[in-house]
DNA sequence: AATAACATGCAATTTAGTTGCACATTATTG
DNA sequence: CAATAATGTGCAACTAAATTGCATGTTATT
């Protein structure tokens, strides 16, 4: 979730021209308060816009490789949520398995030190992802 | 990769009876250096005798369900290895985007430490991936 | 305005995994 | 030991998630 990203900025920087469609991707990711999959998105856009899903997925995959927003694993499908950058620390996940859904942890409540690695890995590291699976308090507790 | 594991006896001790097709399964996971995915496993196993790709899926369902081997994620697929016990500690993983290859990286190079989680976490953990992404030394070599 | 480069839509396909059901094998009981 | 129950496996069909090829639309460059 951010309320100080120019997402037209941010596409604009990375060399991505801001058409209707990039932002409005970018605005649902980021606007988000955890991480949606890409069916998910396709949804929320397709309430309000015409769009198709093979753009979305297409969409999706240059903000990762572009760095602006991240993948995140969980059960079959991917997540995605904005990347690490100026306003938003690294965090690890949570993925339910029960209900499927993944939240956000805080920097702090899984602490990693990339460091070590970095000195001695022979290739390009590009991303870290901490993530947690497990059973969340909800699901506990409408299962129990 | 084990040498002094005894599979039989693991999966007997887990309650599960020692087929023939779970053992073998359970030794092309734990003798190799690295984690496969499902379609290596089956593969590598139909090499050499008669079973079905269904069968594969569900011993390895209930191999990660008794803690028995762990499941990783790496792009689309899941890879699978023992899973941490007295011969093995936990450790990271390293997936390669170009070859999609997962290999383990040594359990000191990514510390993590959960214990500030656990201590406020109001589901159940069951389990926490540490998965680095990148490019690995040999594609870094053959595409440059 | 012409052209090139990039973005999007649509249908078809692929990949990874799952389900339902029949048959086979193993374990348990009388 | 046979009868029965429980568990394991095979096969075909199915599903979810993502990808590809190609046509068309839009934007940028000359």
């Amino acid at each position: 979730m951010c309320d100080q990203c120019n997402y037209r900025q941010i596409l604009s920087d990375a060399g991505l021209s801001p058409t209707r469609h990039r932002v409005r991707v970018l605005e649902v990711v980021g606007n988000n308060t955890c991480p949606l999959n890409a069916q998910e998105i396709f949804d929320t856009l397709r309430r309000s816009h015409s769009i198709n899903r093979v753009t979305v997925y297409r969409i999706l995959d240059s903000l990762v490789d572009n760095g602006i927003i991240e993948r995140i694993s969980g059960g079959r499908a991917s997540f995605f949520g904005l990347a690490p950058n100026a306003h938003h620390q690294r965090h690890p996940h949570f993925f339910c398995r029960l209900c499927g859904q993944v939240n956000c942890l805080t920097p702090q409540s899984v602490p990693v030190d990339v460091a070590p690695l970095r000195r001695v890995f022979p290739g390009i590291i590009n991303s870290v992802e901490v993530r947690v699976d497990g059973i969340c308090k909800n699901c506990l507790k409408n299962n129990a």
